[in-house]
DNA sequence: GTTGTTTTTTACCAAATGGTAAATTGACGA
DNA sequence: TCGTCAATTTACCATTTGGTAAAAAACAAC
């Protein structure tokens, strides 16, 4: 025994949110390793139905392995939050208030939906934890995504009012994008049973622009 | 020990498919006492998140009481997919070949946006299902679903290829009716964080019918 | 009321699950 | 090459979980 008095003291801990950390190249790699299967993982199974030991098969480390770089399920789970609340804020903070609106609005569906086909694990975490109630996320919407959101509805609202597009209620307008793009990856298995010819994204990106821009257009 | 050789005889069996077994009122109670708090507990943790204690808590019955009734949590949630299935499946199957093409379109997205008020937990329990990649329901998909949507969507093609309906992707279409109204009851965690004003149905009906209206007009 | 059948409870069990302690191995700079 | 700290493994453990056996209780038909 080496070091009964701090056991723990050598861990390096700290939220992504604060990398201060600095961190070696086999804690760097294994993070990502134990991530990466998490959020396969999580995505799939959801918090509750997932466990440590499907994430460290996927990860290919042992289940205490992974309980060395972090401090529980629930610390990964978080992690990976964090990590997704940025990126999913990101498309809409492009939403430009200089652009023309058509083009910006449909620009924004186009950002999503390639998102929905880039990371679809990522949006299939987010749809599991809000289907089940947001219970480690409600924070995070209210503290992040709704400003943003009151941000970009008023800026829409103000669009809308200048007659540069057709009268909508912007934050309908918003979930609808959502939910349309989202679809995509959230019920890829059923889309699939329907559309079984590969690569369904191309007749969704034509679809979903004609529709807005019928729906918009004044 | 009254019945050593076949323990199982009298337990009362048969999927609610075939509803031949008849029940005595007892079991038809707790039956749906079981179904009812099973839904709320499979549509907000999934099926791997789900416990059969937590069922049988929100049930007010005792575990070994709820597997006299059904055979096991699978089979609890099965009976709930099977049910499912059909209420999903009749607003679509309500669209009248006969009616008006633009009246039949947005009574039918009129009906999904009920029925997702009025079942957000059957909303759920589906989105559950699908996201975890639809393991118990794509045999469903198949045989029920695909055969309604090819036939729906030959329908629409036809009302857009005589100009009836302004041109679109008739399952893409579909796609997007689910995606927007189900999305209401799905991420409703969401929906109350970004518009706290009680009562988004109302808005969420005129939005509907608007975007719709505009993207099928001629 | 007695008797046969349902229904419910009590007392379990084996496997899975999240997590820990401590010993062992590996990396790497002095 | 040696010592030290980081990384990994081995061996556990307490709880939870899905499920069972059998006895007890409630019920229904006579």
């Amino acid at each position: 025994m080496k070091d009964a008095v701090k056991p723990d003291a050598r861990r390096p801990k700290g939220s992504p949110a604060e990398p201060a950390v600095k961190r070696s190249r086999i804690q760097t790699r294994n993070r990502k390793l134990i991530l990466d299967a998490a959020l396969e993982v999580f995505s799939t199974h959801g918090f509750r139905g997932a466990t440590l030991d499907q994430i460290a098969a996927e990860a290919g480390l042992s289940k205490p392995n992974i309980l060395y770089y972090f401090d529980g399920k629930e610390a990964i789970h978080v992690t990976l939050l964090n990590k997704l609340m940025e990126t999913w804020l990101d498309p809409l903070e492009q939403l430009d208030p200089q652009g023309d609106p058509l083009d910006e609005i449909l620009a924004y569906v186009r950002r999503k939906l390639d998102m929905a086909q880039a990371y679809p694990r990522e949006s299939r975490l987010f749809a599991n934890e809000i289907l089940q109630g947001a219970p480690r996320m409600t924070p995070h919407l209210e503290a992040r995504l709704k400003p943003l959101v009151d941000a970009k509805a008023a800026l829409i609202a103000n669009w809308a009012e200048a007659g540069r597009i057709a009268p909508v209620d912007p934050r309908h307008l918003i979930f609808s994008i959502w939910a349309t793009t989202q679809h995509y990856a959230d019920f890829e298995a059923q889309v699939n049973v329907l559309m079984p010819e590969g690569g369904v994204f191309p007749g969704a990106a034509g679809y979903l622009e004609t529709m807005y821009r019928r729906m918009l257009t004044v």
